[in-house]
DNA sequence: GACCAGGCACATC
DNA sequence: GATGTGCATGGT
């Protein structure tokens, strides 16, 4: 298990080099486009991010004195947006009352009790916690999402239906805590599972081909 | 015109 | 704990 998932780190990386995720010019932008690209494609999100940047709003601030109406109309093209503009209501109140919005601030909470916190904030779950955590704060904790389930299940690793939590075990479990490894190896993954593992036809061109079980 | 995309909350069994 | 449903846009 452990051979097999620093196997395919090594491949993929070797194949696809560094990913330098996540796009975004400010932790505070990567946790807004987290939130933002929930079940929606990241070209829907960019769209969104981008009239928050040209409204000059995109920060804490910005955000808190938005009405939720003019929120929702901004984020539109990223879908959900009614419920989405919720949910960065949420977000930014939980940064103002917990940390005065100050993310230096935020960061020093022990990880586990910040995870902890975020999922306590309705509209942030496992994955769009892990994705602030790890790729907003510089946090080692693993971001497991449909992709890294998709690719395991298909060479036999885990069971297709695996629980997130079980997920994310696994990956920690064998892996040394590294923030940059968590980092690149969930952008890899997202990588393979986007371009190539969506329909089976094209594992003749994967890399992780050779790996047992495909079917 | 289906089908999908870097989920989550909530109801129900 | 597992399973089903609503939420909504834009690209293929």
């Amino acid at each position: 298990m452990k051979d097999q998932l620093q196997m395919i780190y090594r491949i993929l990386r070797k194949a696809y080099g560094p990913q330098h995720w996540w796009p975004a010019e400010t932790p505070f932008e990567v946790m807004v486009g987290a939130i933002l690209t929930q079940n929606t494609s990241w070209k829907n999100v960019e769209i969104a991010i981008r009239r928050l940047k040209e409204r000059g709003i995109l920060s804490p601030e910005g955000i808190r004195g938005l009405k939720k109406e003019e929120l929702a109309g901004l984020i539109r093209s990223s879908g959900y947006f009614r419920i989405k503009a919720d949910r960065l209501k949420s977000f930014v109140h939980f940064l103002h009352e917990e940390f005065d919005e100050n993310l230096a601030k935020m960061r020093r909470i022990p990880l586990q009790r910040l995870r902890g916190m975020l999922l306590g904030i309705k509209g942030i779950g496992p994955e769009t916690a892990d994705s602030i955590l790890l790729y907003g704060l510089r946090k080692p904790v693993f971001v497991v999402d449909a992709y890294a389930r998709r690719i395991l299940s298909r060479h036999g690793i885990i069971r297709e239906k695996a629980s997130y939590e079980a997920l994310e075990s696994l990956f920690m479990e064998n892996l040394v805590h590294d923030e940059k490894l968590f980092n690149e190896y969930h952008a890899l993954l997202v990588l393979v599972g986007k371009t190539l593992c969506r329909n089976v036809p094209k594992c003749d061109s994967c890399p992780l081909k050779n790996l047992p079980k495909i079917p």
